[in-house]
This record gives structure tokens, C-alpha cells and sequence, in this order.
DNA sequence: CGGGGGCTTGAGGCCACTCAACGATAGTGG
DNA sequence: CCACTATCGTTGAGTGGCCTCAAGCCCCCG
């Protein structure tokens, strides 16, 4: 019933290794690798996608932006992850390192030639995208109708499964960032979070308030009125 | 580089048939249809999805529910949009008729497998996918960062892309479903409409307001504020 | 004809936004 | 190594856009 997932570049690669099909003029194929400063952008919106991307090191924002400025994040890209897949010919996110940021890159061309004859990798593709979608289903819920607490707990709760060490959340986003991930400003979630921590939900470890430990899972996952 | 897309089950019905694949005992495909009556559920959230289904008459939503009753609405399914593919083996909204509501059905088990053999059933299931994923993408864009006329103008933009007829747009859901697919309160969208209605920007057409006529597109479309 | 649902409109309230000030920190250049 | 500056985060005061509550109209439908 259920399919095993491989969501890896390596893999990838190595397919087209297997399947004899070797990148520009080598004969293995390789990963190639690139660091961005942090700030500097990966790819721009409706830029042709020549590439998918896999964060080695660092974090990633994709945004879109209206004319006047104001800014949508859709998704924080953390390590591990894959971003940048687009069915299309284009980006439909700017991309953006939050830190500095190491990716592995592969050619689209590629990809797409791997999943023409491997049916797992095709797979891989749709249940990538699926889970994309799943993301988005969520926020679009928490954007149209949860109040402000209600967002930030929801985010701590996704940062915390999504990149705990040891107990703290090392957040690498800004609180601006986090206000454009979740439809507020970033005076309102630095607003949420000290609620939280009068609260004793949460704890700060560092003096830039960037590292957070949850103190209570439960009363956190209560604030967030899930499903 | 552009693959044709036949997003029709009666295609994939087809296909289904020419790899002798019967449905059950019959010896040919069949494509079943059902009607919904105006106000009916066509499967929850969390249910086992085993069905995709497509409008033939009627429309549709789909939608969340937080626990308190607040409800976000991801999509309405028009005439002719398919609906009800997961990835996953379950739905992640609830689907409702909102007009007495006839679909075609097909099972999932099917489905999977002429995408099995059918590659181009395969990039199919794909390129809907991507395109439920882009226009919630979009759509968190106007939930987290759109003012009220920019989202009711949005709104009418879309519908009138996707469901006009000889010049006006009979929108089949209430206010209040437009509100919470617009993350709003039903009485801002009335505000919204009637202000619209008096810049000129729209007219109504029949008593209860649901049918409305676009008098300036273009002063709608710089209403909302796109990319 | 009576009841209920859908829509509009008004009055008032509240939650998140705006504007502002301030402290702390990290990065920069001398 | 140390000012200097820009950036980041917090907090307070006041505003405003959307929500809440309410009333009334119209139409559909029993």
C-alpha cells in the first residue's frame, strides 16, 4: 500500500548514474554543491527553473511579494530539504538564503529524465508535491482563520518537529520572517512570544531570543486549535 | 517540453479499458455517476479516499474545520474540475454539494493503476497536483497579505475566468462561502460587493445577487494587487 | 401566508496594525 | 581592539480595518 520514499538528490543521481546517463561530459554523475551568502537570493519568481535544490547547510525562505512590498513566505526550506520543484517551466517562489547556505543542485533536465524510466522516482515526484500541497492546505486554514497566539504556537509546534536539537529550537528566521510566514507583523509575534513565555510555555536560551525551548508541549498544542 | 494534459476521467476511463482492465465484472469501463443534493456531504475529511470524483453538474466545496466551527474553505470544484485525489489514503477536507450536485466517480485502485502503466495518466495525476498546489500557493498570498476589496476582487476574477457565461458570473455559493474561502466575515464581502457596485466596478443582475456582471475589469484587476 | 434563509446596512468593539522609542547585539572599518 | 553603525527584538500608545451584534428587507418555499 505504501510506497517507500525516497526524497533524496543522492538517489536521484545515482539513477542516473544506473541508468548510464552521465552529466555534461563526465561519466559519473555528481552533485554539485554551492554556498549562498545569507540574504543573497537562489532563484527568482518566474525565473526558468533549470534546477532543483536540496539545503545541505543553512535555511532557505520562498516568497511572493506584491507590488507594494508586502511579502508572503510559503515556506522555510531546512536542511534535508528539497525545494525549487516545479512542474512547470518556472519559479514560483522567490528563494532566499536566511543564513549562509549550502545546497546540492541537480538539472531539472535530468530529473526528469530519471523519473521518464524509474517509476520510483516518478513516485517520489508526485508524493513530493503532494506533501507540498498538504503544507499548504494547513496554512491556508491557519491564515484565514486562526487568531495570532494560535499562529505562533502553530509554528513553534512545526519548528519543533521539524528542526529540534537536543531539546531547543534553534529558530535561524527573523521575527519578520516569521511574521511573513504567518500573515502578521513581526511587533505581533514578538507580542505572542512573550505572552508565551509569561506564560512559562516557552523559554528563551540566547540573548536574540533566536533559540527557544518549549516547556509544555501540551498547553502549546491546546493554544493551536488543530483540525 | 509541454506535455498535453487530459485532466477528464472519461480519458483515463479509456485508458483503463485499452489495458483490459475491467472495473468489478463488467467487461468495459463505466464511468458511475451519482447526484448530491444541494446541502450534502460527499465524503469528510479523514475519510478513506477511496473514490476521485468529477462535477458534471453543480459545484462544490471543500473545506477545514477548526474545532470551535471556524471553517476555511480551499476550493470551490466547478463544472468540469476533478476533485477528491489524494495522494495519501485519506481526504483532507470535507467535500460538499452546494447546488444539487451530479459527479462521475472512478475508483482510486483504478486510477492507480493506469497511472502504473500509462505514463502519460502519470504526468496527469502530476500536473493537477501542481496545479492544486499553485493555486494554494496563490491563495495563501491573498489570505495572509491581502486587504478585504483586494481579496473580493481576486475573488471575482477567478470566478469570471472560470465560470462565466454570455458575460455574467452566476456565483452558486452564498456570501458566507465566499467569506470563508476568503477568510472573512460574510458581512465584509456584502461591504465589499456593494462598495464595488458603487464605484461601477460590478453590477447585480437578479434579486438574491448572486448572479454579477463585470462592468470595468480592468479597474477590478488593479484592485488586486497581483505579484 | 407564515417562516426561514440569504443579503444588506448600521453601530460599536476589539484584535492586530502602525508609529515610536529604546536596549542589545553583531558586523564593520579604522 | 574599539568606536560606530545597522540590525534585531521588545514594549508602549494609539489607530483602524475587520468583526460582532443587531435590525430589516426580500425572496423562496412550504
Amino acid at each position: 500500500m505504501f510506497v517507500r520514499v525516497t526524497t533524496d538528490l543522492a538517489y536521484w543521481a545515482n539513477s542516473l548514474g544506473e541508468l548510464g546517463i552521465a552529466s555534461n561530459s563526465n561519466r559519473k554523475i555528481r552533485l554539485n554543491e554551492f554556498t549562498y551568502k545569507k540574504g543573497t537570493e537562489i532563484y527568482g519568481e518566474n525565473e526558468p527553473a533549470d534546477y532543483v535544490y536540496q539545503v545541505k547547510a543553512g535555511a532557505v525562505r520562498s516568497y511572493k511579494l506584491l507590488s507594494d512590498g508586502r511579502r508572503q513566505i510559503g515556506a522555510f526550506h531546512l536542511v534535508g530539504d528539497i525545494f525549487g520543484l516545479e512542474n512547470g517551466t518556472e519559479h514560483r517562489f522567490t528563494a532566499e538564503a536566511i543564513l549562509n547556505t549550502t545546497v546540492r543542485l541537480i538539472k531539472r533536465r535530468s530529473l526528469e529524465m530519471v523519473a521518464e524510466s524509474d517509476a520510483m522516482v516518478s513516485r517520489n515526484l508526485l508524493s513530493m508535491t503532494t506533501d507540498n500541497l498538504q503544507h499548504a492546505e494547513n496554512h491556508m486554514l491557519l491564515l484565514g482563520r486562526k487568531t495570532s497566539l494560535e499562529r505562533v504556537a502553530a509554528f513553534l509546534i512545526e519548528m519543533d518537529r521539524r528542526l529540534k536539537a537536543a531539546g531547543v529550537i534553534p529558530l535561524p528566521m527573523s521575527r519578520r520572517d516569521i511574521a511573513d510566514y504567518l500573515g502578521l507583523t513581526l511587533e505581533t509575534v514578538s507580542r505572542a512570544l512573550s505572552r508565551l513565555h509569561e506564560l512559562d510555555i516557552i523559554g528563551f536560551v540566547d540573548r536574540n531570543q533566536r533559540q527557544i525551548v518549549l516547556l509544555n508541549r501540551g498547553q502549546l498544542a491546546s493554544l493551536d486549535q488543530q483540525t
